[in-house]
DNA sequence: ACTATAATTGAAAATGATTTTCAATATCAT
DNA sequence: ATGATATTGAAAATCATTTTCAATTATAGT
């Protein structure tokens, strides 16, 4: 029921609940694929007709903003986004058929540490997608 | 001299040798921070005043499909370019100057093993970026 | 060196994605 | 219910990228 849950967070973060909002959160809280601006535009229209791309774009704004959603970087493109999860999570998508998996990544950790260490940076974000083959399409 | 490197692997892959991709060569083989296409033809006039756009773009296609730069995904936008370094690197990035590092990553080797047994999903790429401030910066 | 051929060029036009503007409409606190 | 204000979609504007095309230029063969 993630769908409830945004759309309250919507509110509690003063934006108003409206016929438009619900149907690209129905849309895009329930994907397991990532979802280009239009395909959330394509696909809510059928709940909810008058729906313009614009709005789409407003609303993603506002989920990505809320931290509900993030970006999904591909070779193809980068405008796609797909559920955030809790906490820092990390993407494994299939090339065949965009199915992903969200999954934690804190045994990086060790990882970065030992690059910041070479480097001399300071780390604060990474940032880790991994592509392949689903267990269908492989 | 990276620079006279990528001019023969153009030409010995059968592209021909003019000022123009002289030009843009010539800033991005020695950039160290990642450039967009309106970047390298600003930098790139400078020598080669007659330059279009449209040119570098191509170059910029024909660079990457020869495995000279990759593409580097920031958050403010996807359509960055840098050297790509030889066999399988990764990025870091500062996020206040721009300037990059690049680092071999077979560390990674194992978390993404444990990650493909766990999931099903045959991995034949992944994608590695760390963002932070760097020693100048932080 | 010279020539013929085909690749390459830059300008302009076309395309495609995203953002801005704006008047009409819908939400929600009262 | 009402009114203040956020939100809406359509159209226009903007911005990045790609396509088209006639002119130019690199290079292989002489």
């Amino acid at each position: 029921m993630a769908i409830k849950n945004w759309l309250t967070q919507l509110q509690d973060n003063g934006y108003r609940l409206t016929g438009a909002r619900r149907a690209v959160v129905e849309i895009i809280a329930d994907s397991r694929r990532a979802l280009t601006p239009v395909e959330v535009y394509d696909a809510a229209r059928d709940q909810y007709p008058a729906l313009g791309l614009v709005t789409v774009y407003r609303t993603l704004e506002k989920l990505e903003e809320l931290g509900l959603i993030q970006r999904v970087h591909q070779p193809q493109g980068c405008q796609a986004f797909i559920t955030a999860g809790k906490g820092h999570q990390h993407l494994l998508l299939c090339s065949k058929c965009g199915r992903t998996i969200l999954f934690g990544g804190d045994d990086l950790d060790q990882f970065i540490k030992s690059i910041a260490r070479k480097t001399g940076y300071r780390i604060n974000e990474h940032w880790l997608q991994l592509f392949g083959l689903c267990e269908n399409c492989k």
